[in-house]
RNA sequence: CGCGGGGUAGAGCAGUUGGUAGCUCGUCGGGCUCAUAACCCGGAGGUCGUAGGUUCAAGUCCUGCCCCCGCAACCA
């Protein structure tokens, strides 16, 4: 078939905030994407697979700030750098066609001329965005942001503040984007639907703010340009301007557009399923025919995050046990659509339950008794048992229809599964023909031939439907058994191998993992990778004079007596020996880093000129010195023989 | 009474339109020896969070309650 009258099939993965490394869950939202797209590109469609960067943006100005260097300069070190988003896509042989970011030159033009038609044709407005200010963080927040009334970040006060903005008219769409995701089957699965329509549409969508003036990293709007575009309508029609809507740099639109299905996770569905499809309908545009909101991996039952420490590192992973490995882990341990829990020990287990003893044993064994008893190729004369291999062959057969029914409910767990029974079942196969046996006896080699044909053929088709979730494991076992690269047709018949198929030796796909050595060595790396990186340097602190340094009185002290304070988690009471005789009393919030029964007799140093200040109504009078770097934490504490009441100088 | 998701064998999970509760790991016993101590067979182990209700029949539908997680709009 041609490629024009192929039919096509568009499929993207949100374009991923390049604010930091990416992780695991990106790299799982990916990895599912491109499994779905090289299952339809073996189903023989002309596939699109975009994927990409958003690069703009309040967070990352911030950022590169704090780095010193020019926000461009921040995003091409993630994006393009050593071991940046780039390099990680390579290295988990994803398959995407194109790669946007949203700095290229053609996406900016695109979104100003895209901008401006919304603005022409009455969807974009200028208003006034009201809300309450935080001058020294430059930020907006609603009532119910507010923490006791004050900023969130800096905790400072806020006032009412309003600004000069543009708005779309987000409202105007309401109803057709409430019928589209209560009556089409548009989002998915269904039950993020419910939470769409009564936390967004239900309570009246209101018109939503699509300009900034408080940062500059962003896309100017052209006629205006103290403001810069919202990052969400940069983002999202990027689907679009990659094709070449609103610019020359592709001509694609009319060959893929409307979208199949836009991949994204949980947390920006609203964006996808009320924004995306209201903005599509302003500038009079078909809209995708899916949005699928996938499932987060967490850690320990709750959320990845940077503050958490427990962000897993999929370059690592990679490393010790290759693309294919962690690709499969990933797409067979968890369903698509709901969270799952990520461990170290389920991906080890994983992969020595599937892909060593299941998959790999199978290919050895195979492979070594086709050598072992017929010199590496299956003479011609066969002898078929129609009553012993019908049920294999007619799994092996029938499975291109269970895979289907599961990739096209983007369940690629489940069709791992159908894939996974067809090979058990193949070991089992083995048991009941007992080809070690046959072996023992000439007149039988006949019916052993044909017992490791159908065990070939198994292998070649499990193989080709593996081909999707690991490219190059399939690959290598095809070579093994002789086979061509499949196309869709070659999986859905039995006995497509030639009678005397050759087989090559070699050594084990997948070899099995020790578990607990191979724990240990993770945790290991972990703290290893975790303790520098999250010890940033302080900031240095602008020079005194030696008069100032001199006010300071520090003298030694030893701790008589230490207990928790009742009700805080953070503090601890002491009662400290200064030399004067009597004891003095100083609390120290440090009870997250010390056990108070661990502290009596100490020789530490405080500061003891401090003016007295109450802590949960206890007075405090001074501060014990102690050394922060990251989030540890250090009292200094000095030798025992050092007396009680001397003075630092 | 903000919204959504979840609570099923020791662990991690499936259970579609209500009709004998399954899978992987672990565990116990057996088999086999071609294979990566793998593979095959069998057993033990669950009042399906809890209290009610509908039904001939409920993990599956309805109601109340408890516990866990996430989201709460200008923040990617």
């Amino acid at each position: 078939m041609c490629d024009s009258c192929k039919k096509t099939f568009y499929i993207t993965t949100p374009i991923y905030y390049p604010s930091d490394k990416l992780h695991i869950g990106h790299t799982y939202c990916t990895v599912a994407t491109d499994a779905i797209a090289r299952y339809k590109r073996l189903r023989g469609y002309d596939v699109m697979f975009l994927t990409g960067t958003d690069e703009h943006g309040q967070k990352i100005e911030q950022k590169a700030k704090a780095a010193g260097i020019t926000p461009q300069q921040f995003v091409d070190n993630i994006v393009t750098g050593d071991g940046g988003i780039l390099d990680l896509w390579k290295l988990m042989n994803i398959s995407n066609d194109r790669f946007i970011r949203t700095t290229d030159a053609y996406h900016v033009s695109s979104i100003q001329k895209i901008f401006k038609q919304m603005y022409e044709n009455g969807d974009i407005y200028k208003g006034y965005y009201e809300g309450m200010y935080c001058t020294p963080c430059e930020s907006f927040w609603t009532e119910s942001q507010l923490v006791d009334g004050k900023c969130p970040d800096c905790g400072r006060e806020v006032k009412p503040a309003r600004e000069e903005a543009y708005f779309f008219r987000l409202s105007k769409y309401a109803d057709r984007v409430r019928d589209l995701l209560e009556n089409t089957d548009f989002l998915e699965p269904r039950s993020r639907v419910n939470e769409m329509v009564n936390n967004f549409i239900q309570p009246g969508l209101e018109d939503l703010c699509v300009s900034r003036t408080s940062f500059t990293w962003g896309i100017p709007v052209d006629f205006d340009p103290r403001h810069v575009v919202y990052v969400w309508v940069d983002a999202l029609f990027n689907y679009l301007t990659a094709l070449g809507y609103q610019n020359e740099n592709y001509h694609d639109v009319d060959r893929y557009w409307p979208c199949d299905v836009h991949i994204v996770g949980k947390e920006i569905v609203r964006f996808h399923s009320i924004i995306w499809p209201a903005m599509l309908m302003s500038v009079g545009m078909p809209l995708p025919k899916k949005v699928y909101g996938h499932g987060w991996l967490l850690l320990d039952g709750g959320k990845m995050s940077k503050s958490k420490g427990n962000v897993v590192d999929p370059q690592v992973l990679v490393g010790r046990y290759g693309a294919d490995a962690l690709r499969f882990f990933l797409l067979r341990t968890f369903p698509f659509g709901s969270d799952g829990n990520f461990s170290n020990e389920l991906l080890i287990n994983c992969i020595n339950t599937d892909l060593a003893n299941d998959l790999g044993n199978i290919v050895s064994r195979t492979t070594a008794m086709v050598q072992k008893y017929f010199g590496c190729t299956l003479p011609a004369a066969q002898e078929a048992d129609e009553a012993k291999d019908a049920e294999l062959i007619a799994m092996a057969a029938g499975l291109y229809g269970k895979v289907e029914t599961e990739m096209e409910k983007f369940a690629p767990q489940n069709a791992l599964t159908e894939i996974f029974k067809v090979l058990s079942r193949a070991n089992k196969y083995i048991d009941e023909n007992l080809p070690w046996v046959l072996a023992k006896d000439e007149a039988k080699w006949p019916r052993l031939a044909r017992v490791l044909y159908n065990l070939l053929e198994t292998i070649r088709i499990c193989a080709g439907h593996l081909s999707p979730f690991m490219p190059d494991a399939a690959a290598a076992i095809q070579a093994r058994i002789g086979a061509e690269t499949p196309d869709w047709d070659a999986l859905s018949r039995f006995g497509v191998l030639p009678a005397t198929a050759t087989v090559t030796v070699g050594e084990a796909l997948f070899p099995r993992i020790d578990l607990d050595k191979e724990l240990a060595a993770l945790d290991a790396l972990q703290e290893a990778a975790l303790a520098p990186k999250e010890d940033p340097l302080p900031e240095p602190l602008p020079q005194i004079a030696f008069d100032e340094f001199s006010k300071v009185e520090m003298t030694v002290v030893k701790v008589l007596a230490c207990e928790n304070v009742k009700k805080s988690e953070k503090l601890l009471k002491f009662q400290l020996d200064d030399g004067t005789g009597t004891p003095r009393q100083i609390l120290s919030g440090i009870a997250k880093f010390y056990k108070a029964e661990d502290l009596a007799g100490k020789t530490l140093v405080a500061v003891t000129n401090l003016a007295p200040r109450k802590m949960m109504g206890q007075e405090s009078c001074g501060m014990l010195l102690s050394a922060e770097r990251g989030d540890k934490l250090h009292l200094v504490m000095l030798d025992d023989a050092v007396p009680a009441g001397s003075r630092l100088v």
